[in-house]
Parts: structure tokens; C-alpha cells; sequence
DNA sequence: CGGGATGTTGATGGCAGTCAAGCTCGGTGG
DNA sequence: CCACCGAGCTTGACTGCCATCAACATCCCG
């Protein structure tokens, strides 16, 4: 067990994942049942509707969440960091498809052992109870943009949370942020049309608060005041 | 204590709701911090911003969880029904404004004892988990309606919804649904305005899908095939 | 250097929001 | 008992935002 548990120890999101809440015991039975996996940019990890086999941390890279219309519709409905947990324990059915945006690694559980290590690590559980509750904070908030918000404040709400996850601490005026995303995801994710997200980026450089070096995924915050103004948070 | 637990096993959502994971000791507990409470149409449980000091159940009436931009557009973010759990345990400050949108009843638990018992109830944590993963799985179906689909989409879902809770099994094919919330909260949960929900209700009407009888908050199902035709469910 | 994916820009149209008027119904008080 | 009133709902006219369709630019990769 000691050398199982080694592995978690060193891992690159002890502290930030689930198994934050682990203690030593916890940890060595998460290790012997979990596996790493490498997941290229484009590659599907979950599809919505298959039988729902696994659980995971994500422990480099971003992967989106999505759900689709029956006429081929797609919404994220959430996206994932390094130190993220993936999974729906204690239902048979994935409901949500999760897809890797840039090249990610993951630790991997099977869902039903996941579940029986989770029913004897109190402490765990706990973690991913603050876990999923701060999820469905997040997906209220997405709610209150997708049900209220005009494109303007989608996109300016958006770049300030770049901003804020690239540096959370950091009031400097002028900030760069690699936007790790597409355009059309950017457009999946606020509920609008890849063209719409492209015209008002190009209106926020206009207004002087953002640029956008060689229109690609990198987008310079000039002027952090503006979007703030623009993006009308509650 | 068994005292107090009796109220609790005489409850009328003792199975439904959280308390249907708590053992007999568990149940004890939470009957110890527990008061009863009835909250009057329109009365506020709990507003954005202040103090999170609550959790409780429902146990009779419906409730909405409202989120609001800062220029005042309100969006429901949560309907609540007998047997729901409502509060936001181990955050600090609310996020969401509580507010019963018919007569109910709660059996409310302070916040920091409801923490404590929670602490020493794996079973009633684990209802908890699960309950709040339910809740996120809710919010994202809601998050692909209010990104992606249209306002005719969108009421036709929600009619299909009412009457899923309505009559669970039923596959009767006229059904009247005693709508429970007025056309103002039907736009702010779908993210329209009262106009377009009244007049997208009218067009059901001329399609032969519904009736309103009376023009108040009664609704027949006469053709549930056709709601499911331009509900476009994933 | 070519070709495909990604992003930008323009023209147009439709859906839903806004503003405004009228209707229905339940309640209240003369 | 009826007149009045106000809240909630409906309907209409108009506007505006964003989606759609389309053409073009740019970047990346071979």
C-alpha cells in the first residue's frame, strides 16, 4: 500500500482534487483502483447515453462537458480543469458527453469501485459533496447568463473569468490570457453563434479593451474596468 | 430521543427527501435541531448576499431559487418541491434568493448544527451527495434548453415536465396540469418574457395541444405527442 | 505551396423583446 | 347587488438583437 499511495502523494493535484480530503488510508485505496490515461485534444471520454463505467480526476489539461438537442444542438455545460472531478456516481447512464479540448492526463476510476471506496471514506465523499456543490453554484450562475444576458455580458463575464482563473490574485491592468478554447466552443459554451462571439471580441478591441494578436486563441485584457462595466454581474 | 425522532417518522416526506438516508439515530439528531416553519406565498426563506444561516426540506408547498444580474433581470435557477432539500451548506454567504411561490412548509435546521450532524451522518451526507448531483444533472438539462432552444421548444419541454411530475406513470392522453406558478415565473425560469410565454401558450392552443380553460393557471393536455414533437428533447 | 480548419466580416431575415392597450377575474366596498 | 379596482393575462404593432447564409482572410500543417 505504501507504494501505491506514493504515486498520489507526488501527483500534481493532491492538494486541489478530491483527494485533498483523502487522508493516508483513503488515498491507498483510491490508488489501487485508479489508472492514468492520456486523452489527445478532440477525444471523447464519456458519451452522453452509453452506459456510464467511469469516474476521474483530471490532472492536466481542459476537457468540456456537453449536452446536445435532438436536432444535433450542443451546449456546454461545463468545463474542467486541472483538479477537477469527472463523473456522475450512483447512475447507470452518462447524461452528458465529455470531451477533451486540449491534450489531458487523467486518473481514472471504475464508477462502481469508485462508489465502494467512496461509501468507506467518509472524508472523501465529503469532498466531492463541497465538490458538486460548488458545480451547481457554477451551473446557476451559467443559468442566470443563458436565460438573461445579452452577447455583450456573455462575452465580457466570460473573459473576466479567464482572467481571474489565469490570475486570481493579480489586479494589473493589462493581462494576457490564452484563451484555451475555440471560437465555436466559446460559442457552445454562451449559448451563441460562432460569428457573434467573433463580432463582439472585434467590438471590445474596438473599445479599446481587449487585442487580439494575429486573431488567434490569445486575447490581451487591456482594460479590465471596461468588461466589468459591460458584463453587468449580479 | 424517541420522542423527537417521532415526528420525524410520522413525516409526510420522511421517505422522499434527505431524511429517507438517515438511520433512527441519525434522524434523532436532525429532529433535534429541526423547527417547523410555514412561509405564505411571496414570503422570502432566504436572499442573495446575506448571511447563509439555514437549510431545510420542503415538506409541503413550491418554492423558487432565483438568481438576479445587477440591473435587476431575475432568473429562476431552482424549483422546490415537498420532499427537496434547500440551503448551501459549508458556504458562507448566500447566492440565491428563496422565495415560496405558494403556502409551504420547511422543517428548517440552522446551518452550522445542520454542518455538525452532516459531519456524523455518512448516510444522510451521502443522500445529501446524492440529491445535489441530481440537482446538477437538472441544471444542465436547463442549461441546454436556455443556451439552445427556442421559446416554442422551451414551453412545450416544460408542459411535458409538469406533466411528468404531475402523473408519473400516466400515459393518459388528456391530462389536466394545475400549473403552479404564474406566467411571470414561467418566463423568468425560461428565460422569457411573459408576452412570448402567453403567446407561444395561445399558438399550443391553436395546434389543438392545449386548452386553457378560463385563461388562469389550469392547463389541459390534450395532445401530449404533439408537445413532444416541438419539445426537440435531447 | 496547397488545402483544410479556424476566424472575420458583411448582408439579410426572423424570432423574441419592448411598449402599449385592452381583457378577465376575483375581491372590496358603497 | 353592483360598481369599481387592481393584478394577472392576452393581444397587437413595432423594434432590435442575434442567427443565418455567404464570402473572404488567416493560420497551420503537411
Amino acid at each position: 500500500m505504501a507504494t501505491a499511495s506514493n504515486q498520489c502523494l507526488d501527483c500534481s493535484v493532491r492538494d486541489t482534487s478530491l483527494c485533498g480530503g483523502a487522508d493516508t488510508d483513503d488515498l491507498a485505496a483510491l490508488s489501487a483502483i485508479g489508472r492514468r490515461r492520456t486523452l489527445g485534444a478532440g477525444q471523447v471520454l464519456t458519451w452522453a447515453g452509453d452506459a456510464n463505467l467511469l469516474c476521474a480526476n483530471v490532472v492536466a489539461g481542459i476537457l468540456k462537458v456537453t449536452a446536445a438537442t435532438a436536432n444535433g444542438r450542443e451546449q456546454i455545460v461545463g468545463l474542467l480543469f486541472a483538479g477537477d472531478f469527472v463523473g456522475q456516481p450512483f447512475t447507470d447512464d452518462s447524461t452528458v458527453t465529455v470531451t477533451a479540448l486540449s491534450e489531458s492526463d487523467l486518473c481514472i476510476y471504475p464508477r462502481e469501485r469508485f462508489e465502494r471506496v467512496l461509501g468507506k471514506a467518509p472524508g472523501l465523499e465529503h469532498a466531492l459533496l463541497r465538490w458538486t456543490m460548488a458545480a451547481l453554484d457554477n451551473a446557476r450562475e451559467r443559468m442566470l447568463t443563458l436565460g438573461q444576458r445579452g452577447a455583450q455580458e456573455r462575452i465580457a463575464g466570460f473573459l473576466l473569468d479567464l482572467v481571474d482563473r489565469a490570475s486570481p490574485g493579480g489586479p494589473s491592468n493589462v493581462i494576457s490570457i490564452d484563451v484555451p478554447i475555440s471560437r465555436g466552443d466559446m460559442a457552445d459554451f454562451l449559448g451563441l453563434t460562432i460569428e457573434t462571439v467573433s463580432r463582439q471580441l472585434t467590438r471590445l478591441k474596438g473599445m479599446g479593451a481587449v487585442a487580439l494578436p494575429r486573431g488567434g486563441r490569445t486575447i490581451l485584457v487591456q482594460d479590465r474596468a471596461i468588461l466589468e462595466a459591460l458584463a453587468n454581474l449580479g
